[in-house]
DNA sequence: AACGCGACCTGCGAGC
DNA sequence: TGCTCGCAGGTCGCGT
C-alpha cells in the first residue's frame, strides 16, 4: 500500500532511468488505468508518443514526469523548451512503475506500456502495472502555484505543478512543510484527528498505516477533535508521522539501485517496525516496557480500520469520528 | 464551506 | 469442493 515513502522510493528510481529519455510508443492494455484521461486513449497516446521526460516530481502521493515537446518552441529559443503538460502517475492501492527490458513477458496485471529512446545499459520500457486498479496514468497540464513550486523532493524544482495535485497540502518532509499554516488549518477543522492526517488537502501523505503509527508514537487517540488540539500535541503527531515515513525511507533506499522499482508498498519496513497497525490483539509493546499489559485493539472507523492501544492512547470523552 | 459517505476495483482468506 | 462474503485502501464526487 504506497504511502509517501514508498512513492518517493519510486521517485528516486524511476528518475535514474527516464529522465532525458524519448517515449516513443504508448501501448495502453487497459483504458480504465486512464480513466482520468478525460480526452480518452487516443489523446492520450498523442501527448505522450514524441515526448521527452525531464524530470520525476513527487507531492503527496502524487507522482509526476514533466514533458518536453521535442519541436522547437518560437517563444523560447534560449532556455530550450520547457514543459507544459506532464504525465501524471499515482499508485492507488497496488500500482508499479516497473523499468523492464523489451524481452521480459508481460506481467499479468500490465496496464501500460511506454517505450523509451534506448540508452546503453538501460531497459527500455516504463510499464505501469496495478491489480486494483485504484492507482492511473494522465496527461494533465502543469499550472503555476502560489506556494513556491512543488517542493516535494523534485532533483530540478520548477516553479508549476501538476494542475490535479494543486489542491494538495505540502507533506511533512517537504522542506516548505509549514507547521504553523498546519496547526492554524487543523484549528479550524471541526472532526477528529485521523480524519484530518488523512486528509491530503491539510497535510499530505499519510495513509491509513502511517496515521495509526503517528498517532501510536504521539499517544493520540484517532477520535481527538481537532479544535481542541493543543499546539505542542499537533506538533507530536506531526514529528510522529515525519519519523515513521523517514525510517520507512531509509528501509526502502538499500533497493534504489534495484532495476525494479519496487513499490509493493512492504519495502521490507512492515514486517518489522510496525507498532499498532495490524497488531490487534497483541500487546502494546511501549506498555509492556512499563511493565503494564494492554493489547493493542481494532475499529471500524471510515469504512476502514484503527488501531489503538487503549492503555496509552486512551479516548477522549468528546471525540469526532 | 466543511464534512462524511459511497463508489470504484481485485484477490484472498474465512466460513459454510 | 465450490460458493459467498467481508476486507484491504486512496481519491473523487455528491449529498447534507
Amino acid at each position: 500500500m504506497p504511502e509517501l515513502p514508498e512513492v518517493e522510493v519510486v521517485r528516486r528510481g524511476l528518475v535514474n532511468w527516464v529522465r532525458g529519455r524519448t517515449i516513443t510508443t504508448v501501448d495502453v492494455l487497459d483504458p480504465r488505468s486512464i480513466r482520468r484521461h478525460a480526452l480518452g486513449t487516443a489523446d492520450f497516446i498523442g501527448n505522450l508518443e514524441g515526448a521527452t521526460v525531464s524530470d520525476v516530481v513527487r507531492r503527496g502521493k502524487f507522482l509526476w514526469m514533466p514533458l518536453t515537446d521535442n519541436a522547437p518552441r518560437p517563444d523560447n529559443q534560449q532556455g530550450g523548451p520547457v514543459p507544459d503538460v506532464a504525465l501524471m502517475a499515482h499508485l492507488g492501492m497496488s500500482g508499479q512503475l516497473l523499468m523492464q527490458d523489451s524481452g521480459v513477458p508481460d506481467e499479468k496485471h500490465l496496464k501500460v506500456r511506454l517505450r523509451l529512446s534506448p540508452r546503453p545499459g538501460m531497459p527500455d520500457q516504463l510499464r505501469f502495472v496495478d491489480q486494483r486498479i485504484f492507482g492511473g496514468l494522465f496527461v494533465t497540464a502543469l499550472v503555476p502555484t502560489d506556494d513556491g513550486g512543488p517542493g516535494g523532493l523534485a532533483e530540478s524544482p520548477l516553479p508549476l505543478i501538476a494542475a490535479e495535485a494543486a489542491h494538495i497540502a505540502r507533506d511533512p518532509l517537504d522542506p516548505s512543510f509549514s507547521f504553523d499554516l498546519f496547526y492554524q488549518r487543523l484549528r479550524k477543522r471541526r472532526t477528529g484527528l485521523k480524519r484530518a492526517l488523512l486528509d491530503q488537502g491539510l497535510v499530505s501523505g499519510i495513509g491509513n498505516i502511517y496515521a495509526d503509527e503517528a498517532l501510536w508514537r504521539a499517544r493520540l487517540h484517532f477520535a481527538r477533535a481537532t479544535d481542541t488540539l493543543r499546539r505542542g500535541e499537533a506538533q507530536r503527531v506531526l514529528d510522529s508521522a515525519r519519523e515513521v515515513m523517514l525510517d520507512a525511507l531509509a528501509a526502502g533506499g538499500t533497493s534504489f539501485d534495484s532495476l525494479y522499482v519496487n513499490v509493493n508498498g512492504a519495502s521490507g519496513y512492515f514486517d518489522r517496525s510496525l507498532n499498532a497497525y495490524g497488531r490487534q490483539g497483541e500487546p502494546c509493546r511501549r506498555c509492556a516496557e512499563a511493565g503494564i499489559h494492554a493489547v493493542i485493539r481494532r475499529d471500524q472507523f471510515m469504512n476502514r480500520s484503527s488501531h489503538t492501544c487503549p492503555v496509552c492512547q486512551p479516548r477522549p470523552r468528546n471525540g469526532r469520528w
